[in-house]
Parts: structure tokens; sequence; C-alpha cells
DNA sequence: CTTGTTAGTGCACACATGTTCACTGTAATG
DNA sequence: CATTACAGTGAACATGTGTGCACTAACAAG
């Protein structure tokens, strides 16, 4: 049913020797790879040592030489799938002319990027909002600091340059929030197609068109 | 540290006997409310049915006369959760004059609705995004069915009347969206106070205040 | 009073879990 | 070539898990 085999550590390049610690950051990569696919319908902290091991094509033990418990695998994942979210966002700031521009390209870029790696946006949506302990914490912070960089950002487009930082933030956490939904969406559609991810791919522009139109009638109260 | 003690089906009213059945209905709440408790720091699916067993009193096998499975128990959370949901609803709707009056009543009850049943609305957020299975499936299905009515009691207000039912519609999924957020940081304050409760507030009112405005310059493209 | 129903108990089972420990084979180092 | 470092192994542990079964005691119905 599924073309990955389980044993990913065995499934390497036909047969590249490999230095000893490429080989260790190989299997490194498979735990997390492993976890990633098995989080597609299990939740983080319903995740054990020995499940991700055995998906990885390693003995348990074996899953200390790498991390030193789940959570410690599960700050790795959140890194990993943060730097996702950062090469989207440097792609989709390339300073747009208009507002249109902007949420055209913003949307689009978003849409592609969460395609081309569905695990990854998968896993912080779901742990943003249903995780607990230290994995929720780091991506609740990640968040936040991209969400002021949004702010900064949205500083400069016209209209907006007088707004105070406290309005910018709510702002930009407002669109953050919008576009986080959108995620979850195009990431829980059971079999993707290209009608239904330009529908929720409208639905993204539209919303996003809707909170920049109320841009024009502001004034803090 | 917590007032409420570990054996909750022991916690009855002094002397009550009570008749068969009451006391039935008696422990199925207690193990619903040990759950909801549970849940605090934990996700439903790393939720063992010995531990909210333990934790309502009563041997994991007595746990079968009330559920048949934990997904079991999930479903019926859902279902009292959306109930504080549907009240909240309500009490929102009375008909305001002005979008204004809409958005402050509005916020204030989600505010005083969300302190009053924490758990509930921990729960229906944590699960609507990160959950898996029949449980974020059913909270899935109801939220959907919410925005829908919104989308019907948004077309009623001035300015919207015109709107197609897919614009009214993707509004009322931004509302919820971002109400859903809203209620999620008000949830996930350790220790909640008044005035970070009215920050939180005052950011859901000036969110939904530039979602209004985009009102006046819309036309659907 | 007798009888049947049933919420809750206690024991048992076959697993799965996290972690420990002594081990092995091989790449890296001298 | 000899030695060391170390990724991965396999057996073992104490504990947690879901669930089956025979049970008890108290209530409800006849």
């Amino acid at each position: 049913m599924d073309a990955r085999t389980l044993n990913v550590v065995a499934t390497r390049q036909a047969d590249e020797p490999a230095s000893r610690q490429e080989r260790k950051q190989r299997t490194r990569q498979a735990l997390l790879d492993a976890a990633l696919r098995l989080l597609k319908d299990r939740t983080f902290d319903g995740l054990s040592l020995r499940e991700v091991a055995k998906e990885a094509g390693i003995v348990p033990t074996a899953f200390y030489r790498h991390f030193e418990s789940m959570d410690d695998l599960g700050i790795a994942l959140v890194e990993r799938a943060m730097r996702s979210l950062r090469t989207m966002i440097r792609e989709a700031r390339q300073n747009p002319a208009t507002y249109d521009d902007a949420i055209r390209s913003s949307v689009h870029t978003l849409r592609t990027h969460v395609r081309a790696n569905e695990a990854h946006f998968r896993f912080l949506t779901r742990e943003r909002y249903g995780g607990t302990g230290p994995v929720q914490a780091a991506i609740a912070t990640e968040l936040r600091l991209f969400a002021s960089e949004l702010a900064i950002d949205l500083g400069r487009f016209e209209g907006l340059t007088e707004w105070s930082a406290d309005d910018l933030r709510m702002m930009a956490d407002l669109i953050v929030t919008a576009m986080l939904g959108t995620v979850m969406e195009l990431v829980d559609v059971r079999t993707p197609d290209p009608d239904t991810d330009e529908e929720i791919a409208a639905k993204a522009r539209k919303q996003l068109r809707l909170i920049v139109l109320g841009v024009a009638g502001w004034r803090s109260q």
C-alpha cells in the first residue's frame, strides 16, 4: 500500500559505503522521518519510542544514541518543520507591489510549500493547537516570533505606516491564525487534488482580502 | 493543591441514597469529569482507560458498564462540550443593534463562558486541531454546522444582505477560526487573571472589528 | 420474602512500554 | 597492524495497558 518500506535504514543509495558520522546522521534522519510518518494519524504524545524505533528499522535501545528522550526527538522535529516554514516565508517575502499581489503570491507559495512538505506542516499545526509539553511550547515560541516579523513587514505597507505596534501585532496574529487554518484544511484533505486545493486557496485569498480591506476604515479605539 | 478529590464517586452529597440509575449516571459523569481533568495536560489519545477509571475512583473493568471504549467516552465528551458551546451561542445571539454591539457582547459572552467551562473549551479546541480519529471527526462536523448557522446570521446584517452564500461562509469561517484562536489563548493561560483576560478580549474585539470593516469595501471577485 | 438484574470488584492474561546492561562488529585512529 | 570509539544488538526488568471471567452485594420487580 505504501511505497516507503518499513526499514528505512536499509534503504540507502544502492551501495554507498558512507562515513561513520554520515551513517549516523542517516539513521537520525530515519528516526525523524519515521516519527513524521507515524504522526500522520497519531498525536505526538500517543507515540511510543519503541514504535518510532521499529518504524525506523532499529532496535529500541539504539534510539538513545540519537535522542535522549521522545521529547528531545519532538524538539528536533519542530526545528526541522520550522525550517520548512522559514524557507516558505523567505520566498513569500520578495517585496510585492500591491496588497493584491502580496495576497496572491503568498497564498500560492503557502499552497505549494504545504503540499511539498505535508508532514512538516501537519505536525506543526496539529501540535501547535493539540499538543502539550515541550513540543507545544517550542512551536508556540517559534510562531510568536514569526508573527512579530510579519507585524514588522506589515508596517511597511501603505495605510499601515501609522499603525501602533500593538495594532500591527493584532493584525499579524489574525493573519497567522487564518493561514494556519488554511494549512489545517489543506493537510486534512485525505486525497488531495488540484480542484479542492484551488478551492481552499481561493477561500484563503478572500479571507486575506477581507482583512486587508478593513485597513482602509480602521482607526484604533 | 487541587480541591477536587481523586475519588469522585465517593464525593456525593453527604448521604443521599439515590436510585439505582441515578447512581449510575453519577459515576458516568464522574468518568467524564475525570477524563476532562486529566486532559488538562494530556492529549486524548495519550489517555488510558485505566487512568481515567482510577481518577474516577472505579476499577478499570467497571468502565465498560458506561462506555464500550475510550473513543465512545470521547464522543460523549464532545457532546457535553458542544452543549456548553451551544448555550454560549444562544446567549450571544440576542439580536444586537449594531456591529459594534454585536462584537462587544459576543466577545464578552465568549470570555465568560470559556472561563466558566475551561475544561470543555480546552478539550474542544485541542482536539479540534490536534486530535485524530472519531473524536476529531465529531468536533469537525459540529463546528462546520456551527459555522453554517453563523453564516446565516451574518446574512441579516446591513451590508451583508446581498452577499453570496459562499462569501458569507468564508467570512463565517474566518470569524470562527479567529474566535477559536482566542479560546486557545484564554485556555492556555496557566494562571488566569482579569487583566490578561481583558487584554485577550480586547485583541479579539479588534480582530472582529477589522474583519467587519472589510465588509464596507467588499466586492466579490 | 424471593428472585432476577446489574454496578462495581478482583484476579488473570497476553501483551506493549521505557530503560538498564553487557555484548558485537566495524569504521576511525594511532 | 593493533587499539579504541561507538552505532546498533538482544535479553531482561518492572510497570502499564486493554480486556475476559467469575464473583458479590445491593437494589428493583414479582
